[in-house]
DNA sequence: GGAAATGTGACAACCGCTGCCATTTCGCAT
DNA sequence: ATGCGAAATGGCAGCGGTTGTCACATTTCC
């Protein structure tokens, strides 16, 4: 925690943790709907009302992890070499997100799991991944040279590729995320790169 | 509607009819959050109690008209001949598939607005293509003679030929959905299908 | 130290949603 | 036609998420 920060940051920082720590525990011993509010702050010191200037819903805490690593995967692409493909440059970018995944194993695998047993956080989950795609198709389009609003290349090359990541990570997760995540995407990505019904998967 | 079903059938069709047009129409006009249930049955001399005996939620009729869609995605794909690629199948499903939205043309267009500018509903929509998804995958599975749960590939077609199909829509629904919509989502598909740094797609 | 900004708690209210039970309506056999 | 069982409905009470409001406490800055 920073400390150079005044007190009334550094408290608010702690809250903040403490209440998504408290809401993700409760959340997966016994389930998102069986968890209220007011269990969540019951274990915080908090009330309710400063819950909700904490977080929009109660469906945030669960999904706020992901808010800054949009902005991370697309800094990612921005930093590819000018000269490289699209849809390459996408791949590379990817794959150094997926390191970002892998560093933080547990809450991705925590909220994965989260995410496939309740339907309103799923939902969430994909809508944060929608403005992700909005954030690579831009980047593409100022890449391309091209307006992304008329030229539907970049928003394509986004859609698909983070598709190829989305599936790649369903299924690390899906195996407790103990192997290597980048490899898995790389392969998913390549395989697109070089058209689906050419490229044989490793199937492993 | 069908004339051979009994009053009781016919009843509940033509409430569950009003229902969704009547909340439609609100929707639209004054905006999700600002209708309530209320105002919805208000039209239509229902109890609010009623309502959710037909929808699970406000959200589910909007949503509700994609529901029987899924199904209908899945049988287009095991209809294509055993001996296409697996991708080229899904292409042309997905090109018969954007008939069937072309055909509703308003009703895609006026949820897909909707969906645009509410969040839940956006969310909502997001998942129905996930178990959209899930379906594709397991068709392609079987027709790729492998398993879905270990094998990668039938859910990594499925996946991104979903994406290039919804990005293909976008682009449809954006224009007003004037112009013809099995195109764009052929062009879509062959791009990805033909590697997408490779190919060139039509940039109008 | 004190004023101004900022964070917090308590209360009330709205709305989506659900369980429950009484009432009405429909389908069907007689 | 009639009456009976099943199915649909309405009304009510209640929970829980979410928001506005206002008074109070704490921090920051001068």
């Amino acid at each position: 925690m920073n400390p150079d920060a005044g007190l009334r940051e550094r408290k608010k920082a702690k809250t903040r943790a403490e209440l998504t720590e408290a809401a993700l525990r409760q959340f997966t011993e016994r389930g998102f709907d069986e968890t209220t509010v007011e269990d969540i702050v019951g274990a915080c010191d908090v009330s309710p009302r400063t819950f909700f200037r904490y977080f929009d819903s109660k469906e945030d805490v669960v999904i706020g992890f992901f808010d800054d690593l949009g902005a991370e995967l697309v800094e990612l692409l921005a930093g590819r070499p000018p000269d490289e493909a699209p849809f390459a440059a996408a791949r590379a970018a990817f794959e150094s997100f997926a390191d970002i995944y892998q560093e933080r194993r547990n809450r991705v695998c925590a909220v994965s799991q989260l995410a496939y047993e309740t339907p309103p956080i799923r939902a969430r989950l994909l809508d944060k991944h929608a403005r992700w795609e909005n954030g690579l198709a831009r980047e593409l389009a100022r890449r391309m040279q091209t307006d992304p609003e008329t030229d539907p290349r970049p928003r394509l090359i986004a859609a698909v590729s983070l598709a190829a990541f989305s599936t790649a990570v369903r299924g690390w997760v899906a195996d407790g995320g103990r192997g290597e995540l980048s490899p898995l995407v790389s392969a998913n990505l390549r395989a697109v790169e070089n058209g689906l019904d050419r490229t044989s998967v490793p199937s492993a």
